[in-house]
RNA sequence: GCCUUGGUAGCAUAGUGGUAAUGCGCCACCUUGGUAAGGUGGAGAUCGCGGGUUCAAGUCCCGCCCAAGGCUCCA
């Protein structure tokens, strides 16, 4: 049975004339609104299974009726969908039963007369889902197979199937379905059902939308185009510190950092690939005759390919690898932006490693694999904070099975394991790390794919030890995923914990203030300012505002400021401080954790606290009276 | 693109047909303080835009614009 449903705001239709195998019927025409039309051949196989094609017609059109939101249907007999018809006998009859089966469930549904010349017209609502066909077959004996089909042409490419498994620390694959996950990985759990089911409606904001414009790091920016923001002077600290880290630490790994155009030439062959595949994500800027001539990038590869084209390559200097601090361009659809999450305009450190051959390539991607791990436990992220994914062809599976359960090993917990029974895209074999927030969306940070396909697309070749020239395997690498997106992550992790009990922060060493120091009384300033240059090398700020102590403590509090430090004629006398610490207060209890330390003391343990980690000077005035708000309120 | 919700002072919101309200922020004054919001006063709004209904519209109707969330998608 051929089916092709079309959610229209109305259909018209009027019986014309009859042939020769035409039904009896009471009206000839008929107007139907907020309708899912389903036109409908039945074929000659399905009358070897009527009962099983009626379930499966039923079922396919009831799970559209809903998920398209229609209010009725309309059967209508399309002979033209097939050219393998049943008889008009069995045609009437399983359109009728199907038509009573719908019919019982409740639904109103209307059929159109069989065996007419009808005129009809329709108005399409053209949202995705509002055009779809689907095939019911019935194969020999009583096996049956279902056949999916989506008339959107970007689907035009056939997806690889997949499936999904959970692989523990001792290598057992076992069907995720089937997977005990148990109170010990419900991360996990919720990981994978995020993946399996792609959705999870949800009716609110995600929480780190509302925490990004309270603690003025960024915000929408109405006059941009959407998922293209404002970051703040405290969001863009964030936002440059992780960067500065993300290239030092890729730097020390030994990738030669480069920088490449934002826009390409939509001509060039290797790039109009990628552009045809995906026509309206780009950002593309229009030339004469009003066509694109250019378009923005999405990620760095192509200007690292194309850099490494034309670069001359012995076996000798391999691996190569080349870092950019990307920004890029996805113009994704308007309901698809979210926040920090998903954005039109980010941040992609993107590495890429040309590697001799596979063995190469996997040594590396053990290596890149673990400096993922290094680098999110820095950003923030502990191992039992994120959700390892790995996926890889079954051909890559039968041939590296102990490198993929190594992996597995490392990571020190199950992970989830997509596998594709063909080669999917351009790679293998890939790794992302995933953060689930507090909605139950999973988003990937640090991932790693193993590119066989662009060395040719691009002409990359090196040349090996017997002078030949060859393909160089590729590593696609984000050790953070983009910028924003860890923001986002930090920002969603903080509200979990708070959730918790615990009070939320960010790491030190991204702290926008990370010691405020509070006069009792204005008297107090003085010292203040004489200790300040014995702080120098932290961001420390004064709350010198006309404003109560309780209160500025409390404002402290609501920024999140890891080090608060009170100072009155006491600490003036004995010189020390009287220091608040964030990290070992408690969420329900009202009182902070105090500690008496003098100003060495503090300064060698915040100093202790970010070794290591980038440092930058606060963006804003020290006096907080200075400052301006930058969100109102 | 489609669906849903929303657009009222710098920000967050209340306001179901009759004088535009509250909190935060801002300004001024009082208070010079000891660990999670001190007090008083003041300024600040063509209620997204355009049309319609009505004696009267922030409120009802129509059209448009913008935003967020969801669907879909994520190279």
């Amino acid at each position: 049975m051929q089916l092709l449903f079309i959610h229209s705001d109305y259909i018209e239709y009027e019986a014309k004339e009859k042939t020769k195998v035409a039904e009896e019927i009471e009206t000839s025409s008929e107007r139907v609104e907020e309708v899912l039309v389903v036109f409908i051949a039945v074929e000659r196989e399905d009358e070897r299974n009527v009962n099983y094609v009626v379930d499966k017609a039923a079922e396919e059109t009831i799970s559209i009726f809903n998920k398209v939101g229609a209010e009725r249907i309309v059967l209508y007999p399309y002979a033209h969908l097939s050219s393998e018809l049943a008889s008009p006998d069995k045609s009437v009859e399983i359109l009728r039963a199907l038509h009573d089966k719908l019919h019982a469930q409740g639904v109103e549904v209307k059929r159109a007369p069989f065996g007419w010349y009808k005129s009809f017209t329709l108005r399409c609502k053209g949202h995705p889902l509002s055009e779809l066909s689907r095939k019911i077959k019935v194969l020999e004996g009583a096996e049956v197979k279902e056949v999916e089909t989506e008339s959107k042409a970007l689907e035009a490419e056939e997806k690889a199937e997949s499936h999904f498994f959970i692989m523990d620390g001792g290598g057992n694959l076992i069907a995720a379905d089937d997977f005990e996950f148990g109170a010990e990985h419900e991360n996990l759990k919720q990981f994978f059902v995020y993946e399996s089911e792609k959705r999870r409606a949800v009716d609110r904001v995600p929480p780190h939308v509302e925490l990004m414009k309270r603690l003025e790091i960024a915000d929408y920016e109405p006059s941009s185009d959407p998922g293209n923001l404002r970051f703040y002077p405290k969001g863009e600290l964030i936002k440059t510190l992780l960067e500065d880290y993300v290239r030092s630490t890729v730097a020390e790994y030994g990738a030669a950092e480069v920088e490449t155009p934002i826009m390409y030439s939509v001509k060039h062959p290797a790039l109009k690939d990628y552009i045809e595949r995906f026509p309206a994500r780009q950002y593309s800027m229009i030339g004469k005759g009003n066509k694109p001539d250019l378009f923005l990038r999405f990620a760095a590869c192509f200007g690292q390919f194309l850099m490494s084209k034309d670069m001359s390559i012995s076996y000798k200097n391999m691996p190569v690898k080349m870092f950019e601090l990307a920004p890029s361009f996805r113009k994704e659809k308007r309901g698809e932006l979210v926040g920090l999450r998903r954005l039109r305009k980010f941040t992609m450190p993107d590495m890429h490693t040309l590697c001799r051959d596979m063995e190469e390539a996997l040594k590396e991607f053990k290596m890149q694999y673990e400096l993922g791990m290094r680098v999110l436990d820095d950003i923030g992220f502990s191992p039992d904070e994120y959700e390892v994914a790995i996926r890889f062809t079954k051909d890559f599976y039968d041939a590296n099975k102990t490198f993929i359960e190594d992996l597995v090993r490392i990571a020190g917990k199950p992970v989830l394991i997509e596998l594709w029974d063909q080669r999917f895209f351009y790679f293998v074999l890939k790794f992302e790390f995933n953060f689930v927030d507090a909605l139950g969306k999973a988003s990937a940070l640090s991932t790693v794919q193993i590119d066989v396909e662009n060395a040719e697309r691009y002409d990359i070749k090196y040349v090996d030890a017997s002078g030949k020239e060859k393909r160089p395997i590729i590593l696609h690498c984000s050790p953070s995923g983009a910028i924003e997106r860890c923001m986002y992550a930090l920002l969603e992790k903080a509200y979990l914990e708070k959730e918790r009990g615990i009070l939320p922060m960010f790491p030190l060493w991204l702290s926008p203030t990370q010691v405020r120091l509070i006069p009792i009384a204005e008297r107090h300033l003085e010292y203040i300012e004489s200790i300040l240059p014995a702080l120098s090398g932290l961001r420390v700020d004064v709350d010198d505002r006309e404003e109560t102590v309780s209160k500025k403590i409390r404002d402290a509090g609501r920024e999140w400021i890891p080090y608060v430090a009170v100072i009155g004629d006491k600490e003036v006398e004995k010189k020390t401080l009287s220091v608040t610490i964030r990290s070992e207060s408690h969420g329900n209890t009202k009182k902070g954790q105090k500690q008496e330390m003098d100003v060495l003391e503090l300064k060698t343990r915040v100093e202790g606290e970010i070794r290591g980690k980038p440092f930058r000077r606060l963006p804003l005035s020290y006096k907080l009276s200075e400052r301006v708000k930058f969100v109102g309120g």
